[in-house]
DNA sequence: CTGAAAGCGCTTACAG
DNA sequence: CTGAAAGCGCTTACAG
């Protein structure tokens, strides 16, 4: 065992494995790679060697030769605390794990602000570190994103909402339907004065999902003047259910774009003594934990959240092999039915 | 501008860099890794050509070159679940971000098992693919840590378990004073049955605080029967609080090792029509955003998180850049008192 | 089926 | 201060 300076071990090279097995350099690489031109005898002595000296390939000599890392980037344009706080990524992340279980490639994930990614993110993600990338939450205002997608293969979770990228591969739900959805569903249960809480105005999906409760509403000619913006964090929702409250006292139901922002609507309710679903009814959006973990069970437009994240992953990995694939998946969404609707 | 056959640019390389500007790569290398022995106009003359071609090194073939990778992962061996769960882990991971916000070094999340980290992640660490870790909520009963910490430099977040660790870097606060002083708090406010809520026996800040609690119990002449154990999750914390219920339904009082199971013994408490902290005092740990999310503000012992990951960061920034460094940095605690105590 | 050799894009002694 | 050359650890045509 060689040691370094700092008494680490130095890692065995496919040099010490062929060594070690007594063939070359080549057939070691071969066997590593599974190609099937090796007599099974010497693939036998070469995996012996391999485990014998614990022989893991170097990541980088490996895709300075092949040109690809075998890893793939999730990028998030949120602040960490908004990423954290919404069990929607949770759910998403741990998607796109599963997704990739099987394949050789490692996630790396980088947060990025909202607003623009920083330099270092930039230079990470366009020089040469991952072999394609992942998207959530993306926020119109930067074209750094059309930029990454004309240098490596990328997938949207949700629709991005610049229509002039350069390729389009997105996962998504049809939002304006799951909104109306939800929004029809308040309507037939009596609800007249019915408001929204809408996400940011810069992300397709809170354009959609506003876009959405406003048709359901006009359908039924009620008014769709009742709109107010959250940023999909609780506390946006609480405020949001005020700045409501404010402008129509009488409201008796409410559509929000997101779980999170419905539990702090609620719980802004509460503090002002007013019942859910008793005085106002409330349906969220997204069925993620938050729907579940209030003192109210949320009834919510449900979106498969990890089956949209595995989605992802599996189409990154046909566009990274160069499969013919699908480019635009739309998942269905359900009404789910609880206590506070 | 060269295509390559899916319409990509290829990226500019040294030699590109070195044509534009008319010189050797040696020079381009030197001017891109900052070496003082270059001509002024030289470097003038090949920044132009940088910027003018767009080039980004490429990182396989610097890491290969350098023998440095100039990445270091993030490992926290917890469920998707929890590690999203607990706004604790946010606000360390917000910590080693911006404490690695001036270096070159990027960052890598592996999320591993608790258990035991998956091959692939295995294979990641050991594979030259990171110049050090930050390993957070270190577990015992796996030993592959041990590994790691004898192959890269490691620092963990939290004493970890393992006394019989090669080296032993780490960050912490002083756990078992931190619960004392939080203990101490309820006996000083006049509460006679104090119970507390564990963390998991295989987590060394738990032990710690489990201690920390039965050692003040004990100096004040309190018996410190009143245990259960949780996992650090929300309905853990409920579960837990359910338990001791049924054991001493006159407690008056509970010490809980984590805020996020705090919020889910008080939740239970009100379920129970128990006042917080009319009938039931309770004082949490951690001070993050879950002390002051739910309805009651929860009285807690505060520990910087935040500061802790940027330690954690510099900490291992000084490793790998070989500095002679402190190993252990304990911090301090302190009580955040609010409503629920 | 197997090996020798070139090449991936950098860095870094070594000369000059 | 600068360049030619070797080397980092792999992969992959090319011969055989």
């Amino acid at each position: 065992m060689t040691l370094d300076l700092t008494g680490r071990r130095a890692a065995p090279t496919l040099e010490a494995v062929a060594a070690a097995a007594g063939v070359s350099r080549s057939t070691v690489s071969r066997v590593v790679n599974g190609s099937s031109h090796v007599r099974p005898d010497v693939v036998t002595a070469v995996n012996a060697a391999i485990d014998e000296l614990n022989y893991i390939p170097n990541r980088a000599a490996r895709s300075l030769a092949n040109r690809q890392t075998m890893a793939i980037a999730l990028v998030v344009p949120e602040d960490t605390n908004r990423f954290f706080g919404d069990p929607f990524f949770a759910e998403i992340v741990q998607g796109i794990t599963q997704g990739l279980e099987d394949s050789d490639y490692v996630l790396n994930l980088q947060l990025a602000s909202p607003s623009s990614p920083s330099e270092k993110t930039i230079r990470y993600l366009l020089g040469g570190n991952v072999d394609g990338a992942i998207v959530v939450s993306h926020h119109s205002g930067d074209d750094f994103f059309t930029t990454l997608d004309a240098t490596i293969p990328v997938v949207f979770g949700g629709r991005p909402y610049h229509p002039e990228l350069h390729r389009n591969n997105y996962v998504d739900v049809d939002n304006a339907a799951g909104a109306a959805m939800g929004t029809q569903y308040l309507i037939d249960h009596g609800r007249r004065r019915i408001a929204t809480i809408a996400g940011p105005a810069n992300m397709q999906a809170a354009i959609d999902r506003a876009e959405g409760w406003a048709t359901a509403m006009r359908e039924a000619g009620h008014p769709d003047d009742l709109l107010e913006y959250g940023d999909f964090t609780l506390a946006s929702g609480a405020a949001a259910m005020r700045a409501l409250l404010d402008r129509e006292p009488k409201l008796d139901a409410v559509f929000v774009a997101s779980d999170l922002m419905a539990a702090g609507a609620i719980s802004l309710l509460r503090d002002r003594g007013l019942a859910v679903p008793g005085d106002v009814a409330v349906v969220g959006f997204d069925d993620s934990s938050a729907a579940t973990s209030g003192e109210i069970p949320l009834t919510t437009v449900h979106q498969p959240s990890r089956e949209m994240g595995a989605e992802m992953a599996r189409m990154l990995l046909a566009l990274l092999s160069g499969e013919a694939t699908e480019r635009e998946r739309v998942m269905p969404t359900r009404m789910v039915v609880r206590a506070s609707a």
